[in-house]
Parts: structure tokens; sequence; C-alpha cells
DNA sequence: TCTTTAATTAACCAAATGGTTAAATACAAA
DNA sequence: TTTGTATTTAACCATTTGGTTAATTAAAGA
């Protein structure tokens, strides 16, 4: 038996997901909405070295989110947003959750479910 | 000047979209679609302590992605997909450039404003 | 009151993340 | 060939993350 697991796994989901979670990699894709631009051009508005700017284009790489070519000297960076349809597609299984009728509507299954659900608990019992 | 930073911003968007980087906690919430759960109901299927779960569940709380009650001993967890609306309508203005037609149209462009892609280089000194 | 069940908290650990500075690489231009 | 510019790599560091086991808390039931 294992001790100690750690292993972030990779899957596509994940990575699209991980990518997006921080606002400076947010806002680089932002960014390339108005076309390729160089590591430098991306960096310039953030408070931040090069080398970070580097890694957080690496991120966005690996999740499939930009693409990098090379040109002379520069690396320019393109947005590649297949990677957010995956991702939209996923949440669009949640979207009647977020519809506020249905939530009304399956609050009210849920109590009669339940049954007395202040009165005798054990409310969570059922299983599938 | 500071040293070392390493803060990460806890805006909403960061909180949903790292919450969801993870496939344990993307697990869980499919569960929670066919109705509130205990935390004992929801460890079940992954290979996993309850602390661990008990971790997950306290990240997708924070993150708004389920609303945790009481009833007797349980913790019966209920999803509340509100956060995913926000994640979507950011998400959302990306889809022309997931959409097949616009990104050759997008890639023609590019083309025609860089000039001599190949050849000259500097293709990527344009500002906005 | 004592025991059992459900869940969280505490203390720990390893790997991942997001930043730094300094050095290396790749190409262009003089 | 040397110099300059764009970018990455290396080595480091602190914090966060995702897991563990052991101890604690909360309520139910005997």
């Amino acid at each position: 038996m294992v001790k100690y697991k750690t292993t972030m796994s990779p899957d596509r989901l994940s990575l699209t997901f991980s990518a997006l979670a921080d606002p400076t990699r947010r806002a680089i894709l932002a960014r390339l909405t108005n076309g390729a631009r160089s590591v430098t051009e991306l960096a310039e508005p953030h408070d931040m070295s090069m080398p970070a700017i580097s890694k957080h284009l690496r991120v966005l790489e690996r999740s499939g989110l930009i693409e990098r070519s090379r040109e002379a000297q520069w690396r320019p960076c393109r947005i590649k947003a297949a990677p957010l349809k995956e991702a939209v597609d996923w949440m669009e299984q949640y979207r009647r959750h977020w519809e506020q009728s249905l939530d009304r509507l399956e609050e009210y299954l849920k109590v009669l479910q339940s049954g007395k659900p202040k009165a005798k608990g054990k409310t969570n019992e059922r299983k599938k």
C-alpha cells in the first residue's frame, strides 16, 4: 500500500481548466484575440519577468490553448481555442442547474424524495 | 522591491477554474447532479481517504460550486452551478476562435496584415 | 452514559506552481 | 566576427495542492 500519492492527472479537461485558472494566462489569451503576438509584446502589460511569462506560455501551449511558431528571433504565439470548446461542452451538462426555474423544481423534488427532511434525518442514505 | 512573489489571486473565475481542474472534484459535481449526497456517499467511488474528500469539498464550497448543510450527523452537499455560468460566459467570448471557418478567415487576415511573413520577419512588432 | 457513525481538524509530506535572477541559446545586423 | 535582441533554461525559493494518518468533534442510539 502506497503511503503518499500526489500525481496530478494530466487529462485534457484538467489541463485546460488549470491553464485557465490563472488571471495572467487569461489576460494573455484575451490579448491574442487581436492576432499573433511576440513574447515581449505579451509580457509588456504584466509586471513580471520574461521567464515568468515564458512559463505561462509553456502552460498555455501544453494545454493546447496557444501555438508557438518561429519567425526570425521571435516566437509569435497565436490562440488555439479548440480546448475551450471541449470545456464548454462539459460545462453545458450543468446548464439546467444554473438556470433558476429548474433549480427550484429540483429543490421541490428533493423535498418530496427525502420525506420529513427536518425531523427524521437519514435523508442522504438513498443511493443513486 | 520584493524578491519572491507568490500569491495566487482569488478572483471568482480563477477559483472556479481551479476547482474544476481536478478530476475527483469534477466527478463529485457530476455525482451531485442526481441530488444531494453525504460526504461518505461522495467518497465511496474514490480510492481516497475521507479527509482527502473533505478537502475537495472545501475547495468546491469556497468556489461556490457546492453548498453544504447539516442534517443530523450528515453534511449533505448539493451542487450550485451558478459559477459555471460565469465561466461559460467568459469562454463564450472565444467561440468564434474555435469555430473552424472563422479560424481560417483569421489566418488569411493575419497573412495579409503581416506581409511577406517568411521573408522579412519583424512580423510581430505591430501593436494593438 | 457509553458507543457508534459521520465528518472535520491537525500535523505531516512530496510534488506542483508561480515567481525570482543569472546564464545560455538563436538569430539578425553591423 | 562581434554585438545586440528575443527568448528559454537552470537553479533557486516560498506557497499551494493533494494526499496521508491520528485525533477530535457532533450527533444518534443503545
